[in-house]
DNA sequence: GAAATAGTGTCTCTGAGACAATATCGT
DNA sequence: ACGATATTGTCTCAGAGACACTATTTC
């Protein structure tokens, strides 16, 4: 049919194929008061107007050089929140998950220390902070209750064996903080000799200083921001001894 | 705009939209006398036409009723081979992937015990199993370097904590053929007796019978075939020591 | 019996889990 | 001194790593 890749290539209209929809939605998640929250926004278009839903959206061509370009545009445009960890979870395409066909996202997932949302938000009637298990009581727009579980499940799993937790704190943080913030994310209790020890061994932190305590009350705190880096930095042995499954 | 979701929907036409083109791309990786192998294509069509390049092309709309199916479908078409692993790594977009602009391809990696590609193929030229070091020496197609590479890595850290290397042996297998396809797919050498006693009290393998040992020679070995489920065990201690970064 | 392969015994070392003890702060 | 919180000591236990040893087969 064509003789050479440029014949080819000019002859190319993209238009002339089937092709799905393409989305990134992303699940940012925090701890406020000591509890995981999801941030969610309500829909302020066409299809399933006035549902909460994952901030997200399709790519821009012209924006956006790469996914994770796009996953930080959406985010931006739609909460005004700016994340410090972004990672991609899974994609899923199906013919079922989008009234208007098939279709296919590309799921993100997301840390940040506590912020409020920006006043001023793009294309949504409200973008809210909700606890995680209110959030997941909701009837979300499309499949996003998967997603959302997916999202968390990633958390869960992955907060097991790097120090991801981190990134729901403002540096500095003590110790004992940084620990709730893991039990809160594994959902199970860690021993404190346990924590402190696989921390401090692993050298992910930096001393920076002495603070208040936990409670206001009590012997001072050492306080400790993540190294540049420790991001990366996987455990060979998991948290929680029972194993996977 | 629109008053309701009917009304939304009635007019929806997603050639309005300016969109990606979406793939799906499949590294399969099998063990070939003692070595890995991944299975390339030659491309029959442009664009790159008579580069080797992973299996992979286009969701069929009608076809296909998720992701998944996709992959399975463009993996039995150009190769005729059926996997009994499959799992997505992940996804990669950006402007500069395909000549043909935005591209998306979703990354899926596969375990096969080693079996002749079909004869006949459909839109390729050739369909050929390659040692891993001589495929990624090659010039493959579009970004596919990239994707091997990243189904290599995911494949070899997935060897540390699960059972994954069960799935490029024919069952029954003997411990020391298991022992040598996770040698092989981590790419560094496991102490005998740990390796023994990590899989037997994971208890994840079904004894059935005995039968010539690896060289034909020596004392006859117990024969296993791998239970039901043991795909998604995980252990809480990766093999190796050396922890990930 | 020698070579080859399968399979075991056992010591050491790392790091998690449990839990008690000590240290340092405000009042 | 007391209550609260931070930090450390130390014992136990699971499982990886190392390496030597025993067992069974063919030739």
């Amino acid at each position: 049919m064509f003789t050479s890749e440029k014949e080819y290539l000019k002859h190319y209209n993209i238009h002339d194929y089937d092709v799905p929809l393409v989305s990134v939605d992303i699940a940012i998640f925090t701890l406020l008061d000591g509890k995981l929250h999801i941030l969610l926004v309500e829909r302020g278009d066409f299809p399933q107007k006035g549902r909460w839903s994952l901030p997200g959206g399709f790519i821009n061509q012209q924006q956006d050089k790469d996914l994770h370009a796009t996953a930080l545009r959406k985010l931006t445009e739609k909460t005004g929140v700016k994340t410090p960890h972004l990672e991609q979870v899974a994609t899923i395409g199906n013919t079922k998950r989008d009234p208007r066909g098939w279709s296919v996202t590309v799921l993100y997932m997301g840390l940040i220390p506590y912020a409020p949302t920006a006043d001023f938000i793009e294309t949504v009637a409200d973008a809210r902070w909700w606890p995680y298990e209110v959030a997941i009581k909701q009837n979300l727009a499309f499949d996003h209750i998967e997603l959302v579980t997916q999202a968390r499940e990633r958390l869960r799993v992955k907060s097991g064996y790097t120090v991801l937790p981190v990134y729901v704190l403002n540096a500095p943080f003590t110790l004992t903080q940084l620990q709730q913030a893991f039990e809160e994310l594994l959902g199970t209790e860690i021993e404190k000799k346990s924590f402190r020890r696989r921390i401090q061994a692993a050298d992910l932190l930096e001393e920076v200083g002495e603070g208040l305590p936990e409670g206001g009350r009590g012997r001072i705190a050492a306080l400790y921001r993540p190294r540049k880096g420790s991001e990366q930095h996987a455990f060979i042995r998991a948290f929680g001894g029972s194993e996977e499954d």
